[in-house]
DNA sequence: CACAAACAGGACTAAAACAGTACCGTATCT
DNA sequence: AGATACGGTACTGTTTTAGTCCTGTTTGTG
Protein backbone atom coordinates (compact mmCIF):
# COMPACT_ATOMS: atom_id res chain seq x y z
CA UNK A 1 0.00 0.00 0.00
CA UNK A 2 1.18 3.18 0.44
CA UNK A 3 -0.28 4.12 -2.97
CA UNK A 4 -1.41 7.15 -4.67
CA UNK A 5 -5.13 6.91 -5.96
CA UNK A 6 -5.45 6.14 -9.67
CA UNK A 7 -6.69 9.71 -10.16
CA UNK A 8 -3.54 11.01 -9.19
CA UNK A 9 -1.48 8.56 -11.36
CA UNK A 10 -3.04 9.80 -14.50
CA UNK A 11 -3.26 13.25 -13.51
CA UNK A 12 0.65 12.87 -13.72
CA UNK A 13 -0.18 11.47 -17.59
CA UNK A 14 -2.11 14.29 -18.27
CA UNK A 15 0.13 17.23 -17.36
CA UNK A 16 2.99 15.44 -18.66
CA UNK A 17 0.84 15.68 -21.88
CA UNK A 18 0.38 20.04 -20.92
CA UNK A 19 3.94 20.44 -20.42
CA UNK A 20 4.73 19.61 -23.84
CA UNK A 21 2.35 22.04 -25.11
CA UNK A 22 2.52 26.31 -25.82
CA UNK A 23 -1.14 27.03 -25.18
CA UNK A 24 -4.48 26.26 -23.37
CA UNK A 25 -5.32 22.56 -23.62
CA UNK A 26 -9.35 21.73 -23.61
CA UNK A 27 -9.82 18.64 -21.53
CA UNK A 28 -11.51 16.81 -24.58
CA UNK A 29 -8.01 17.55 -26.17
CA UNK A 30 -6.11 16.64 -23.15
CA UNK A 31 -7.91 13.38 -23.23
CA UNK A 32 -7.56 12.56 -26.74
CA UNK A 33 -4.23 13.03 -27.06
CA UNK A 34 -3.13 11.40 -23.26
CA UNK A 35 -6.30 8.16 -24.11
CA UNK A 36 -7.25 8.96 -20.73
CA UNK A 37 -11.16 8.88 -20.88
CA UNK A 38 -12.37 12.54 -20.76
CA UNK A 39 -14.76 12.67 -17.76
CA UNK A 40 -12.04 10.99 -15.83
CA UNK A 41 -9.40 13.62 -17.07
CA UNK A 42 -12.31 16.69 -16.16
CA UNK A 43 -12.40 15.56 -12.77
CA UNK A 44 -8.59 16.06 -12.30
CA UNK A 45 -8.14 18.88 -14.27
CA UNK A 46 -11.20 20.93 -12.12
CA UNK A 47 -9.60 19.70 -9.54
CA UNK A 48 -6.23 21.28 -9.89
CA UNK A 49 -7.59 24.08 -11.09
CA UNK A 50 -9.42 24.50 -7.40
CA UNK A 51 -5.96 24.41 -5.87
CA UNK A 52 -4.12 27.00 -8.25
CA UNK A 53 -1.82 24.27 -9.93
CA UNK A 54 -3.69 25.20 -12.79
CA UNK A 55 -5.54 28.14 -14.62
CA UNK A 56 -8.62 27.80 -16.50
CA UNK A 57 -10.44 29.66 -19.33
CA UNK A 58 -14.02 29.25 -19.89
CA UNK A 59 -16.03 29.88 -23.38
CA UNK A 60 -14.98 28.70 -26.91
CA UNK A 61 -11.49 28.78 -27.23
CA UNK A 62 -11.05 28.08 -23.21
CA UNK A 63 -8.98 25.43 -21.74
CA UNK A 64 -5.90 24.66 -18.86
CA UNK A 65 -2.85 26.00 -18.27
CA UNK A 66 -0.26 26.20 -15.99
CA UNK A 67 -1.05 28.56 -12.90
CA UNK A 68 2.43 29.45 -12.41
CA UNK A 69 6.10 28.71 -13.88
CA UNK A 70 5.99 24.50 -14.26
CA UNK A 71 9.38 23.72 -13.65
CA UNK A 72 8.81 24.93 -9.89
CA UNK A 73 6.12 22.15 -9.56
CA UNK A 74 6.80 19.60 -7.16
CA UNK A 75 5.08 16.18 -6.75
CA UNK A 76 4.53 17.02 -3.41
CA UNK A 77 2.27 19.97 -4.65
CA UNK A 78 0.89 18.01 -7.13
CA UNK A 79 -0.58 14.39 -4.85
CA UNK A 80 -1.60 16.95 -2.10
CA UNK A 81 -3.58 18.55 -4.85
CA UNK A 82 -5.66 15.39 -5.60
CA UNK A 83 -5.41 14.11 -2.33
CA UNK A 84 -5.28 16.26 0.15
CA UNK A 85 -2.43 16.86 3.04
CA UNK A 86 0.08 14.24 3.06
CA UNK A 87 -0.45 12.09 6.67
CA UNK A 88 0.49 8.60 6.58
CA UNK A 89 -1.84 7.70 9.61
CA UNK A 90 -5.10 9.68 11.27
CA UNK A 91 -3.12 10.45 13.95
CA UNK A 92 -1.00 13.13 12.88
CA UNK A 93 -1.35 16.83 13.30
CA UNK A 94 -3.07 18.42 10.03
CA UNK A 95 -4.31 15.56 9.08
CA UNK A 96 -7.61 17.15 9.44
CA UNK A 97 -9.37 14.19 11.32
CA UNK A 98 -8.78 13.33 14.92
CA UNK A 99 -8.65 10.03 16.69
CA UNK A 100 -10.94 9.52 19.37
CA UNK A 101 -7.69 8.70 21.67
CA UNK A 102 -5.92 11.42 20.70
CA UNK A 103 -4.82 12.60 24.68
CA UNK A 104 -4.27 9.03 25.32
CA UNK A 105 -2.26 7.70 22.67
CA UNK A 106 1.66 6.32 23.39
CA UNK A 107 2.06 7.45 19.62
CA UNK A 108 0.52 10.58 19.57
CA UNK A 109 2.66 12.95 17.30
CA UNK A 110 5.54 10.03 16.21
CA UNK A 111 4.27 9.17 13.11
CA UNK A 112 4.89 12.52 12.48
CA UNK A 113 8.54 11.79 11.91
CA UNK A 114 7.01 9.73 9.37
CA UNK A 115 5.45 12.23 7.41
CA UNK A 116 7.94 14.88 7.25
CA UNK A 117 10.25 11.93 5.77
CA UNK A 118 8.11 11.28 3.04
CA UNK A 119 6.92 15.10 2.41
CA UNK A 120 10.68 16.42 2.10
CA UNK A 121 11.29 13.57 -0.09
CA UNK A 122 8.57 14.49 -2.45
CA UNK A 123 9.53 17.65 -2.28
CA UNK A 124 12.21 16.48 -4.36
CA UNK A 125 11.16 15.54 -6.92
CA UNK A 126 9.75 18.11 -9.62
CA UNK A 127 7.07 17.11 -11.90
CA UNK A 128 8.55 17.70 -15.16
CA UNK A 129 10.91 14.71 -13.43
CA UNK A 130 8.47 12.91 -14.93
CA UNK A 131 8.53 13.53 -18.46
CA UNK A 132 9.79 10.59 -20.13
CA UNK A 133 12.59 13.00 -21.99
CA UNK A 134 13.69 14.52 -18.72
CA UNK A 135 16.35 11.32 -18.85
CA UNK A 136 17.68 12.37 -22.26
CA UNK A 137 17.52 16.06 -22.05
CA UNK A 138 20.04 18.67 -20.31
CA UNK A 139 18.39 20.07 -17.30
CA UNK A 140 19.22 23.53 -18.30
CA UNK A 141 17.48 23.26 -21.57
CA UNK A 142 14.52 21.29 -20.08
CA UNK A 143 14.17 24.24 -17.92
CA UNK A 144 14.25 26.49 -20.78
CA UNK A 145 11.68 24.54 -23.23
CA UNK A 146 9.46 24.02 -20.12
CA UNK A 147 10.00 28.60 -19.45
CA UNK A 148 9.06 29.07 -23.16
CA UNK A 149 5.85 27.01 -23.46
CA UNK A 150 4.40 28.28 -20.20
CA UNK A 151 5.01 31.75 -21.36
CA UNK A 152 3.44 31.33 -25.10
CA UNK A 153 0.77 29.52 -23.10
CA UNK A 154 0.28 32.83 -20.99
CA UNK A 155 0.28 35.18 -23.61
CA UNK A 156 -2.12 33.56 -26.08
CA UNK B 1 -4.50 9.73 1.15
CA UNK B 2 -0.92 8.01 0.67
CA UNK B 3 -1.90 6.35 4.05
CA UNK B 4 -0.30 3.25 5.70
CA UNK B 5 -3.42 1.31 7.03
CA UNK B 6 -4.95 0.37 10.38
CA UNK B 7 -2.98 -2.75 11.06
CA UNK B 8 0.32 -1.17 9.93
CA UNK B 9 -0.80 1.86 12.87
CA UNK B 10 -1.35 -0.42 15.38
CA UNK B 11 1.46 -2.74 14.81
CA UNK B 12 3.81 0.31 15.84
CA UNK B 13 2.00 0.76 19.30
CA UNK B 14 2.39 -3.20 19.69
CA UNK B 15 6.05 -3.33 18.40
CA UNK B 16 6.83 -0.32 20.87
CA UNK B 17 4.91 -2.04 23.47
CA UNK B 18 7.16 -5.40 22.69
CA UNK B 19 10.33 -3.20 23.03
CA UNK B 20 9.62 -2.09 26.48
CA UNK B 21 9.62 -5.51 27.84
CA UNK B 22 12.89 -8.10 28.25
CA UNK B 23 10.90 -11.16 27.58
CA UNK B 24 9.02 -13.22 25.29
CA UNK B 25 5.16 -11.83 25.32
CA UNK B 26 2.04 -13.40 24.71
CA UNK B 27 -0.21 -11.74 21.80
CA UNK B 28 -2.83 -11.77 24.46
CA UNK B 29 -0.27 -10.18 27.27
CA UNK B 30 -0.09 -7.94 24.09
CA UNK B 31 -3.17 -7.60 23.02
CA UNK B 32 -4.16 -6.39 27.09
CA UNK B 33 -1.46 -3.98 27.58
CA UNK B 34 -1.57 -1.64 24.30
CA UNK B 35 -5.30 -2.06 24.48
CA UNK B 36 -5.84 -3.28 20.77
CA UNK B 37 -8.17 -6.42 20.76
CA UNK B 38 -6.46 -9.18 20.57
CA UNK B 39 -7.30 -10.96 17.52
CA UNK B 40 -5.87 -7.48 15.46
CA UNK B 41 -2.93 -7.84 17.68
CA UNK B 42 -3.06 -11.58 16.80
CA UNK B 43 -2.85 -11.25 13.12
CA UNK B 44 -0.51 -8.30 12.93
CA UNK B 45 1.91 -10.59 15.08
CA UNK B 46 1.25 -13.51 12.74
CA UNK B 47 2.13 -11.51 9.52
CA UNK B 48 5.34 -9.91 11.18
CA UNK B 49 6.84 -13.18 12.48
CA UNK B 50 6.27 -14.44 8.55
CA UNK B 51 8.47 -11.67 7.62
CA UNK B 52 10.95 -12.81 9.85
CA UNK B 53 10.95 -9.50 11.68
CA UNK B 54 9.69 -11.13 14.77
CA UNK B 55 10.32 -14.58 16.30
CA UNK B 56 7.25 -16.75 17.85
CA UNK B 57 7.48 -19.70 19.89
CA UNK B 58 4.74 -21.76 20.51
CA UNK B 59 3.62 -23.75 23.59
CA UNK B 60 2.83 -22.99 27.34
CA UNK B 61 5.41 -19.65 27.79
CA UNK B 62 5.23 -19.43 24.09
CA UNK B 63 4.81 -15.58 22.57
CA UNK B 64 6.73 -13.26 20.52
CA UNK B 65 9.98 -11.53 20.20
CA UNK B 66 12.64 -9.97 17.95
CA UNK B 67 14.11 -12.00 15.54
CA UNK B 68 17.13 -9.57 15.54
CA UNK B 69 18.44 -6.63 16.83
CA UNK B 70 15.63 -4.51 16.93
CA UNK B 71 17.24 -0.86 17.23
CA UNK B 72 18.77 -2.13 13.96
CA UNK B 73 14.67 -2.04 12.64
CA UNK B 74 13.36 0.75 10.02
CA UNK B 75 9.76 1.81 9.83
CA UNK B 76 10.50 0.81 6.02
CA UNK B 77 10.91 -2.93 6.93
CA UNK B 78 7.76 -2.88 9.31
CA UNK B 79 5.69 -1.07 6.67
CA UNK B 80 6.70 -3.85 4.10
CA UNK B 81 5.99 -6.47 6.15
CA UNK B 82 2.83 -5.37 6.61
CA UNK B 83 1.97 -4.38 3.70
CA UNK B 84 4.80 -5.29 0.50
CA UNK B 85 6.34 -3.62 -1.35
CA UNK B 86 6.81 -0.05 -1.42
CA UNK B 87 5.14 1.36 -4.38
CA UNK B 88 3.13 4.18 -5.09
CA UNK B 89 1.23 3.36 -8.37
CA UNK B 90 0.87 0.11 -9.84
CA UNK B 91 3.34 1.29 -12.96
CA UNK B 92 6.72 0.45 -10.53
CA UNK B 93 9.04 -2.69 -10.74
CA UNK B 94 8.82 -5.09 -8.33
CA UNK B 95 4.69 -3.95 -7.31
CA UNK B 96 4.43 -7.21 -8.26
CA UNK B 97 1.17 -5.99 -10.20
CA UNK B 98 1.57 -5.16 -13.63
CA UNK B 99 -0.70 -2.38 -15.59
CA UNK B 100 -1.87 -3.81 -19.13
CA UNK B 101 -0.54 -0.78 -21.22
CA UNK B 102 3.42 -1.39 -19.70
CA UNK B 103 4.65 -1.16 -23.09
CA UNK B 104 2.72 1.97 -24.17
CA UNK B 105 2.47 3.44 -21.06
CA UNK B 106 4.88 7.07 -21.27
CA UNK B 107 4.62 6.78 -17.51
CA UNK B 108 6.60 3.69 -17.77
CA UNK B 109 9.32 3.23 -14.89
CA UNK B 110 8.97 7.52 -14.09
CA UNK B 111 7.21 6.75 -10.95
CA UNK B 112 10.25 4.80 -9.18
CA UNK B 113 11.63 8.13 -8.64
CA UNK B 114 9.12 8.93 -6.31
CA UNK B 115 9.30 5.81 -4.80
CA UNK B 116 13.19 5.67 -4.19
CA UNK B 117 12.46 8.75 -2.85
CA UNK B 118 9.71 7.75 -0.12
CA UNK B 119 11.83 4.30 0.27
CA UNK B 120 14.93 6.34 1.32
CA UNK B 121 12.95 8.03 3.40
CA UNK B 122 11.26 5.21 5.13
CA UNK B 123 14.76 3.76 5.63
CA UNK B 124 15.96 6.66 7.65
CA UNK B 125 13.50 6.51 10.13
CA UNK B 126 14.06 3.81 12.76
CA UNK B 127 11.30 1.74 14.80
CA UNK B 128 12.98 2.76 17.85
CA UNK B 129 12.48 6.76 17.02
CA UNK B 130 8.66 5.83 17.43
CA UNK B 131 8.86 5.43 21.24
CA UNK B 132 7.76 8.18 22.94
CA UNK B 133 10.66 7.99 25.22
CA UNK B 134 13.22 8.15 22.37
CA UNK B 135 12.48 12.05 22.57
CA UNK B 136 13.76 12.65 25.90
CA UNK B 137 16.40 9.73 25.89
CA UNK B 138 20.42 10.17 25.09
CA UNK B 139 20.12 8.12 21.98
CA UNK B 140 23.13 5.85 22.97
CA UNK B 141 21.03 4.98 26.27
CA UNK B 142 18.39 3.84 24.42
CA UNK B 143 20.36 1.50 21.22
CA UNK B 144 22.22 0.14 25.17
CA UNK B 145 18.38 -0.73 26.71
CA UNK B 146 17.19 -1.80 23.72
CA UNK B 147 19.99 -3.94 22.80
CA UNK B 148 19.91 -5.44 26.77
CA UNK B 149 16.47 -6.49 27.09
CA UNK B 150 16.53 -8.24 23.47
CA UNK B 151 19.25 -10.28 24.68
CA UNK B 152 17.51 -10.95 28.02
CA UNK B 153 14.61 -12.24 26.14
CA UNK B 154 16.72 -14.18 23.26
CA UNK B 155 18.09 -15.91 26.13
CA UNK B 156 15.15 -16.78 28.41
C1' DC C 1 -28.95 37.72 -29.71
C1' DA C 2 -28.90 32.84 -30.23
C1' DC C 3 -25.88 29.08 -30.35
C1' DA C 4 -21.98 26.30 -29.47
C1' DA C 5 -17.76 25.42 -26.87
C1' DA C 6 -15.82 24.67 -22.47
C1' DC C 7 -15.41 24.80 -17.58
C1' DA C 8 -17.86 24.16 -12.56
C1' DG C 9 -20.09 21.61 -9.24
C1' DG C 10 -22.28 17.97 -7.40
C1' DA C 11 -24.85 13.48 -7.24
C1' DC C 12 -24.94 8.70 -8.01
C1' DT C 13 -23.57 3.65 -8.65
C1' DA C 14 -20.73 -0.41 -9.03
C1' DA C 15 -16.59 -2.41 -7.67
C1' DA C 16 -12.71 -2.99 -4.83
C1' DA C 17 -10.17 -2.75 -0.48
C1' DC C 18 -10.10 -2.85 4.48
C1' DA C 19 -11.14 -4.02 9.24
C1' DG C 20 -12.39 -7.00 12.26
C1' DT C 21 -13.64 -11.55 13.70
C1' DA C 22 -13.96 -16.45 14.09
C1' DC C 23 -12.65 -21.17 13.51
C1' DC C 24 -9.78 -25.08 13.27
C1' DG C 25 -5.15 -27.03 13.19
C1' DT C 26 -0.39 -27.70 15.21
C1' DA C 27 3.34 -27.37 18.48
C1' DT C 28 5.08 -27.32 23.22
C1' DC C 29 5.38 -27.41 28.09
C1' DT C 30 4.01 -29.46 32.59
C1' DA D 1 -3.42 -35.73 28.79
C1' DG D 2 -4.49 -31.22 28.94
C1' DA D 3 -3.71 -26.36 28.81
C1' DT D 4 -1.38 -22.68 26.48
C1' DA D 5 -0.11 -20.32 22.55
C1' DC D 6 1.03 -19.72 17.71
C1' DG D 7 -0.40 -20.66 12.36
C1' DG D 8 -3.39 -20.37 8.55
C1' DT D 9 -7.44 -19.20 6.38
C1' DA D 10 -12.09 -17.98 5.42
C1' DC D 11 -15.92 -14.89 6.01
C1' DT D 12 -18.66 -10.55 6.31
C1' DG D 13 -20.04 -5.76 6.93
C1' DT D 14 -18.24 -1.25 6.09
C1' DT D 15 -15.71 2.15 3.87
C1' DT D 16 -13.21 4.03 -0.11
C1' DT D 17 -12.40 4.49 -4.76
C1' DA D 18 -13.37 4.80 -9.62
C1' DG D 19 -15.91 6.16 -13.01
C1' DT D 20 -19.93 8.38 -15.02
C1' DC D 21 -23.55 11.62 -15.77
C1' DC D 22 -26.37 15.68 -15.37
C1' DT D 23 -27.32 20.43 -14.85
C1' DG D 24 -25.63 25.17 -14.56
C1' DT D 25 -22.47 29.09 -15.90
C1' DT D 26 -19.27 31.63 -18.74
C1' DT D 27 -17.57 33.24 -23.11
C1' DG D 28 -16.62 33.75 -27.95
C1' DT D 29 -18.80 33.93 -32.73
C1' DG D 30 -21.91 34.43 -36.66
Amino acid sequence: MLKVNKLTDYAVVVLCDLLRGDRLRSAADLAQSSGVPLPTVSKILKQLARTGLLQSARGVNGGYGFGRPPAGISMAEVIEALEGPIAVTGCVEDSGEMCEFVHQCPMNGHWNAVNVAIRRSLDEVRLVDMLPEARFMDPEDLNRVIAERHAAAMQA
